[in-house]
DNA sequence: GTGGACCCTGTAGTGGCTATAGGGTCAAGG
DNA sequence: CCTTGACCCTATAGCCACTACAGGGTCCAC
């Protein structure tokens, strides 16, 4: 039984993010006091904890959103939960992918570039077009 | 000497984002036909070409903002780019450390969990907050 | 002269919050 | 009993980097 201050405090969710979380439907509406405050019991500070915990790895408000469903139906096999995770692991290594590439180019731009004078610059050099790019669209402009 | 359209199947940008683009003050306004038209010159399709390349190797909008400040100052040393370039990498670097760690612990769970009932899933164990966490809180409670 | 491709502006929506304005509630201390 | 200050309330707007309308205008070929 505490009010939202100290729910924040609990789970480290800011106050604000708590009330979102209502208005989206995330969290259930909670009972008031006779000052239309709000009170939570423990249920209610084990759910927005499995929320926060949830988000800290990555899932998104709509996977969550299906994981507390499923969590509701305990005689459930748990096959929706790992498909729901493994989607999601899939789109972390994906994006390890991406931004690992991404880094090995950028890495290679900046090792290529002292302090020179910008017109010099490597790191700008590889962020233009190449020069095939533009002598093409030259050509082709009528 | 193209219209947007052109610009954007050349560049690879929507036409919608072009505009964006010259709305938050990324491109110069273009000149116009006597319809209203926007008509772009080899000059404007380099420029946002170098906006999309940066764009896709992560750089933010600010960031490329002063990047093309910095372009356009040829006799000035390249450091203040190379400052931004390494900024972005350690950026890179960071969420590649938080998303590996992340992996790691995901994968764990999801090798831990093979299709039981929802009541005995490891990975929405995971997601709880530990029991420690509960009766604290509990034994706190007045 | 009409159909359809192209273009225009302005506004609202996305996700996941965060911040502000402008108030109300409540317990402790003077 | 009254004030102070911490706490709470709602509603709304802002953030980033777009994206998606609605409701029109332009242009060119047939």
């Amino acid at each position: 039984m505490q009010g939202i201050g100290a729910l924040a405090r609990t789970t480290g969710v800011k106050v604000e993010t708590i009330r979102y979380y209502e208005r989206i439907g995330l969290l259930a509406l909670p009972t008031r006091t006779s000052g239309n405050y709000r009170i939570y019991r423990e249920e209610d500070v084990a759910r927005l904890g499995f929320v926060r915990r949830a988000r800290t790895l990555g899932f998104s408000i709509d996977q969550i959103r299906t994981l507390l469903d499923l969590a509701d139906q305990p005689d459930r096999s748990c096959a929706s939960i790992d498909a729901i995770a493994k989607e999601h692991l899939e789109e972390i290594d994906h994006k390890i992918a991406d931004l690992t590439s991404l880094r090995e180019e950028l890495a290679t731009r900046i090792d290529a570039c002292s302090s020179n004078r910008v017109a010099e610059c490597r790191i700008l050099e590889a962020l233009s077009p190449a020069p095939d790019f533009m002598k093409s669209a030259e050509g082709r402009s009528s």
